[in-house]
DNA sequence: ATAGGTATCTTGCGTCGCAAGGTATCTTGT
DNA sequence: ACAAGATACCTTGCGACGCAAGATACCTAT
């Protein structure tokens, strides 16, 4: 089974979306919550703390670039760490959409 | 789009994956903790106040009835509103479990 | 100058899941 | 008869998280 993580996964979706999107390129913050936000209701207030819990567990690095009109931005990149969390999370979250799929039976 | 409710959605999936229980037959609140145990992580101590917090939202009524073994049971039935709220919110994770499926990409 | 979009971050709030503990009932082993 | 254990209920304290709202700052356009 999936172990003792389902407990992180209710409240990790949202971590799981943001490695997603930046396994496929770096991105910042005001970006990636725009992105998320379209299909996910997701506030702006949401996202920097959540940033700054990835950087803290390591699974994000940041780097600073210019705007092309706009302050500054605060670069997001995959670790190798956060690459491989990533893996883990979406299988986590494939067992758990599956578990609730069977729970919901099938009508 | 799934309106306002996602919020919900996230914190609400233990509300629906009860709520699916019942809609397949009155159980009570232990029995139902061992059967969502199997598929998904769930603490004894989580059901009680969900099965209160359904009750004062007037998804659910309950009615006590003998144990064969143990002491009495509250037995928990669906009410029409809790049936339609179970529709509802079926159809809330059917559309948030494809947009995160969408946002994982393919791969 | 002023308004508005871009972009960052912080604070306060409410809710939720959970571990741990408490109580009561009934059955089973000794 | 008595202790142990399963069944079944419920409460308390804790920590984490998403969110609304607000603060700050930069840049562009009017």
């Amino acid at each position: 089974m999936a172990d003792n993580i389902p407990i992180q996964l209710k409240k990790g979706v949202l971590e799981l979306c943001v490695l997603a999107l930046l396994s496929r390129g770096d991105g910042y913050a005001y970006d990636i919550a725009s992105q998320l936000a379209e299909g996910i209701e997701m506030g702006e207030g949401t996202i920097y703390p959540l940033m700054r819990r990835l950087q803290d567990e390591g699974l994000v690095a940041t780097y600073l670039a210019e705007s092309p009109s706009g302050p500054p931005r605060k670069y997001y990149r995959l670790t190798d760490t956060g690459r491989q969390s990533f893996i883990n999370q979406k299988a986590d979250w494939a067992a758990f959409s599956k578990a609730v799929g069977a729970i919901l039976g099938d009508s």
